[in-house]
DNA sequence: TAGATTGTTAATCGATTAACAATC
DNA sequence: TAGATTGTTAATCGATTAACAATC
């Protein structure tokens, strides 16, 4: 038995409960019935040990000798991921990654719901874009109180998502997904996370400036792993895994093989 | 004296490095001089110990009692994070949130060069996205080994992401920051970022469901402490810092006061 | 039963932090 | 000099990992 409460969830393995939801969707999918914690590893791209550990904070989900029954499992990491609430979702900033996002899949699948978007400028306010109408930033706290807004996103210049911030803290909004090129101060009770694609870019950089200094990963045994499941299936044959598929909608065809090949139950 | 080589920098420490590079950039366009490891903490986001164990890593670039040399530090951070050398980068997967990348001011600041769009649909290879002609991605291996691509940024649906993931490593490519939701799996001599939108959505969700679960951040004292700095700027009338602006190009307006207030020389 | 795999323990590894002597 | 702040040390904290008894 863990200890259920209190709690503590390391961060990482939150951050790998996704992961793991997206592995196992693509297996359910698939018709897959169990999964052993050696196997959801190489597909989420990380150990055995860290698949049992991770899990083990939420419960004894497993059958020894067996593994874990996907549907069940999938079905306690939604129940812990709050996936079958529905979060209303604001996005501030209209500009090219405002739009994307607004336009993209990822909301559906997780339990969100766009409920608005914002924009300062005036030739973008009154625009409609994925089904809803762009209002001008000043409605911002008001509609976050009135929809009983769960997540903003910040899509605004670095200059603005400060402001944006304080706007979105003081309309009760509890998390904020900022990818404005800014750090922000938010109140204690606003989660923040901060996705920014330059600085993800400039970190490669200098590994590649500094290969001396890349972490030794377990990937390497892991690519030799699934490189050579991978040639296997193709030989096989067509057990190609779909993962997931809360995707952007770029139009590049799915018809690749997927990364995570899984030796199916006959 | 730091154990230059060999130097196993922590990755935590190179992911901190363009955010200070970032506050940095802000700081000297103001024309700060010098700034302490607290205030820097501060701007970035974290603590004053950890501003000075990171810059530790790489020499010893401060004064004791005077604290650091913004542009002599800013130049020593852009050194390491080696911004001098242009690295060539491609972009595969032109939907919504490819046109939005292509399209964003994040390549420039950082010494990357976008050379390359590659899609698979017939519809969009052959557009023009930010003076690039679209590609079929049939070309992508011979484009990066031509060009000598250092990054290849993914941006298709999951179902491609492993396909193109071997096109760019087969192609030479050592770098790949990947936005599909996919673990992709790449011979270890290839550095993977993964950005991965909803499942960040996700993780916020997770912290709403569980709010006992929550870390205790440092920035509960920080934000208290930046409430009052911003305040207090407000009050004197104008001294807001525009940070970075390496930024996505939404048009909301950058008038609004920045994240990181900082105390200007007079 | 024999084989496989879990959940948990304990060891290891590594990052963070506080504290302070050295230094300007 | 007195005050401030660095760079580094050592303690602390927390996550990862290997190993294995328990279990199906």
């Amino acid at each position: 038995m863990p200890e259920r409460f209190g709690r503590r969830i390391p961060e990482p393995t939150v951050v790998r409960l996704p992961v793991y939801q997206r592995v196992l969707l693509g297996l359910s999918a698939e018709g897959v019935a169990t999964v052993s914690s050696a196997e959801l590893a190489e597909a989420a791209g990380v150990n055995a040990a860290k698949v049992r550990k991770d899990l083990s904070h939420f419960g004894t989900y497993g059958t020894p000798g067996t593994g874990y029954d996907v549907d069940y499992l999938l079905g306690q990491i939604q129940r812990e991921l709050g996936t079958d609430q529905e979060r209303p979702v604001v996005i501030v900033g209209l500009g090219h990654l405002g739009h994307a996002l607004a336009r993209s899949q990822g909301f559906a699948g997780g339990g969100f719901r766009l409920v608005g978007l914002f924009d300062i400028d005036a030739s973008t306010v009154g625009e409609e874009v994925a089904g809803q109408l762009v209002r001008h930033i000043c409605e911002l706290e008001e509609v976050c109180r009135r929809e009983g807004v769960a997540v903003g996103i910040i899509t605004t210049p670095a200059g603005a998502a400060q402001d944006v911030a304080d706007h979105l803290a003081t309309g009760g909004v509890s998390a904020i997904l900022n990818f404005a090129p800014a750090v922000i101060s938010v109140p204690p009770r606003v989660q923040v996370r901060h996705v920014d694609f330059s600085a993800e870019l400039q970190v490669l950089a200098f590994y590649q400036a500094h290969p001396e200094a890349v972490a030794t990963r377990d990937s390497a045994a892991a690519w030799r792993g699934s490189h050579a499941l991978r040639a296997h299936a193709v030989h096989q044959g067509s057990h190609d895994v779909h993962q997931g598929s809360v995707a952007f909608d770029a139009p590049v065809g799915a018809d690749s093989h997927g990364g995570a090949s899984h030796p199916v139950a006959p």
